[in-house]
DNA sequence: ACATGATTGTACCAATCGGTAAACATTTTA
DNA sequence: TAAAATGTTTACCGATTGGTACAATCATGT
């Protein structure tokens, strides 16, 4: 039962991490192991596509994630307003109050965007649709919920980048307050 | 009169090209050198700082464009209404509709965001301060101000990313024409 | 106890990294 | 027109990059 030797999901938090604090190419291998305590060869043994693969496995773990604890309640949580009072709650959780970035802004943002451009597309399109859906059963007329999900959806990532730049993780609870106001105010 | 050969001003242009498509890290000196044409004698000649003083000047540059042309038409545009939908015109033709990213935010997303921080949260914090202000003039109350700059300026930066990883630049022109509308409804 | 497969450490690779040196060419100024 | 700036070319540097090969070690079911 005990195993002493690492496993491959052990692994992925961690490069999650790695790539968050330093992107795709500021993550050299040299900085993944040492953060991983994992030298080459455990690293190319468990991801024989090298960096590459190791990030598209970390981008695999969020996305589920996302599917899992966001997607999902929007799209068949009991009633409407809880699920996106929910999506919020979880989404200061996961970012950390605002001290920490999300991967797929960071990738999206990075040159190494059209490497996962798919990924990047599924995340931010899934997230889209889960929202505009939950914004729906709300009684947000149809006109208005894709644009309200951009909205947040985009506000949130923004926020993100300000509150780091800015130094105060506090903006990011700010916006996010506003944000959520948008969802419960009926119209406009 | 006429000079053949290169002044710094022609390189920074091309420059933040060059660290807008591929981030800090990405930016090689081999593509930059590619990219403006210049060996790496002019470029040193030029920057003798490296990489770094690149990308310093860089930011420089569109920090000085954003003084003019966003924050100053901002502080001491005739009324603050027209300042503030001027602002939300000259971003989307900044950002060409959604189809270029803000190098700030690039780099604020990098691993190299703590080499420019003074650089980013000067750009970010004169931003919100000079729209503050102008929703100041326009009457929205003090309490709102910087939380509704806040909210405008981080949707913009999420917007830009959120159109890029959906392939769809239209949705930046949609979160712009709907932050512009919170500018102008006085209250919320 | 032993064979087996999963895991790891070490040494190595060519390519590229950011950066330097200095000879060379071109303009500008005096 | 000569000297002094200014700009450019080329060759080179050590360090680090992502990646490979493979023998050694480990945990485990039989």
């Amino acid at each position: 039962m005990s195993r002493v030797v690492a496993e491959r999901p052990d692994v992925i938090a961690t490069l999650a991490e790695v790539f968050r604090e330093h992107g795709y190419d500021g993550a050299s291998l040299s900085l993944i192991t040492e953060k991983t305590g994992l030298g080459k060869g455990s690293l190319y043994h468990f991801f024989p596509g090298g960096k590459e693969e190791m990030a598209e496995a970390v981008l695999g773990d969020i996305a589920s994630w996302f599917q899992t604890n966001i997607f999902e309640p929007l799209r068949n949580g009991e009633t409407p307003a809880t699920a996106i009072d929910d999506m919020f709650a979880a989404v200061d959780s996961y970012f950390r109050q605002g001290r920490r970035l999300c991967l797929m802004g960071v990738i999206a943002a990075s040159g190494a965007h059209d490497r996962f451009s798919v990924d990047l597309n599924r995340y931010f399109a899934d997230w889209r649709t889960a929202l505009a859906e939950a914004l729906g059963r709300r009684g947000i007329p149809e006109s208005e919920r894709q644009a309200l999900a951009e909205e947040v959806i985009g506000g949130i990532q923004g926020a993100l980048i300000l509150a780091r730049s800015l130094g105060e993780a506090e903006a990011f609870g700010r916006v996010l307050t506003r944000l959520k106001a948008r969802c419960h105010s009926s119209q406009t």
